[in-house]
DNA sequence: GAACCGTGGTG
DNA sequence: TCACCAAGGTT
């Protein structure tokens, strides 16, 4: 096994790889909206969506969002609860407030314009180094080398390294290596072809090699067993909580949400008021602890509404959702978390986690047939 | 360096 | 069913 600091690729290594990767791709690129424009703004905000994102679940929150917001002077005008309706369901909320404000940041220092300096790029909130390069050569056809996951893939297969790919240094080297690679004549298109390849024929399980235009420059394939790059290292176990959540209802029947921090898990984004159960707590009682503790107010729990069971991405919880009615208080919206009593029908107007969306939907079935509503 | 940060598809 | 993980970035 080569170490990292010696591995290079070599002359007819690079003749074996961009020629025929290029060639591929030419013929096989599969088609994507922000593919039909050069403007480096939607470019950027196609980058942004894909980060952890898969190619389908983006190409409708692009068009919807580019169509919301054609350029970056409408995005920095926007208000960010509009932004984060558009994102709702996509995840990794900070990626739509990181670039509203880096739209109103390159309106301010760069007269609306999308830098082409990898230092200015690389200043913008959310734009790190894999994107910096990714938008930098796509939109600019700049020679930066992009790292996502897929190139990291197919550059430990190519080199056959078993280097950790978590480790800064073995991502420092594979980023040197996939420079060596990279067409600087149309670092764009290379760039997107590393990662088209990853995704379409050099796979996590079961690569099609049979297909791949650089299976002669794959060190991998020729060692005959390439799923077992890139390593990785075992992963921890996942905690998980119970939450308890309560649908609380005025006497107009409207009920009352609560917009999260503007920081952390979700943030800015509209729930029902709640939180965790301690340890051995009952969960009619964590529900009418949390809403004392949470808005202030005393509530009487009627009946248990809906329990569900959902994933986040470094924990698992099951949320336990409580019909309630307001016993006391007036509702106190806590700094940077204002409070809202909202007609079941004007609840789509707001941005909610998955979870919460659950249970609006149950709400709204249940609106259609009373007599589901005990 | 490592924890944190969503969601849906996949085998 | 459930662990894995995808065009990563911030703190």
């Amino acid at each position: 096994m080569a170490e990292l600091d010696t591995l290079a690729a070599t002359d007819s290594q690079i003749a074996a790889f961009r020629g025929p990767l290029m060639e591929w791709y030419d013929e096989n690129k599969r088609e994507m909206p922000w593919r039909k424009t050069g403007d480096p703004y939607r470019i950027w905000v196609s980058e942004i969506m894909l980060q952890q994102t898969r190619v389908d679940t983006v190409r409708e929150y692009y068009r919807r969002f580019v169509k919301a917001f054609p350029t970056v002077g409408d995005l920095a005008n926007a208000e960010q609860d509009e932004v984060l309706k558009l994102w709702e369901g996509l995840g990794y909320y900070s990626r739509a407030r990181y670039l509203h404000d880096a739209a109103q940041q390159v309106v301010r220092e760069h007269e609306g314009t999308v830098p082409r300096d990898y230092d200015d790029i690389r200043d913008l909130k959310g734009i790190g180094p894999y994107t910096a390069a990714a938008v930098l050569s796509i939109a600019y056809n700049e020679p930066h080398p992009v790292l996502d996951g897929n190139v990291m893939r197919v550059v430990s297969r190519v080199f056959a390294s078993d280097a950790n790919i978590k480790k800064a240094k073995t991502q420092r080297h594979f980023r040197r290596l996939a420079g060596e690679l990279l067409d600087p004549e149309r670092a764009g298109d290379f760039n997107q072809a590393m990662m088209e390849l990853g995704a379409t024929i050099c796979t996590p399980t079961s690569p099609s090699c049979g297909r791949c235009p650089v299976q002669d420059a794959c060190a991998a394939y020729a060692e005959g067993e390439p799923e077992q790059y890139p390593v990785t290292p075992e992963s921890k176990p996942v905690p998980h909580h119970d939450i308890a959540v309560g649908l609380v209802f005025d006497d107009d029947g409207r009920i009352l949400i609560q917009r999260r921090p503007e920081d952390g898990l979700l943030g800015g984004l509209w729930e029902f008021p709640g939180g965790k159960a301690e340890e051995g707590e009952e969960m009619d009682k964590a529900c009418i602890r949390e809403l004392r503790e949470e808005v202030g107010i005393d509530i009487e729990v009627d009946a248990p509404f809906y329990t569900l069971s959902h994933a986040y991405s470094h924990f698992k919880i099951t949320l336990y959702a409580f019909r309630c009615r307001l016993i006391d208080g007036e509702p106190t919206s806590e700094e940077g978390q204002p409070i809202r009593w909202v007609k079941v029908a004007d609840l789509d107007e707001y941005a909610f986690p998955r979870a919460n969306r659950k249970l609006i939907e149950e709400l709204e079935r249940r609106q259609e047939e009373p007599s589901l509503f005990d």
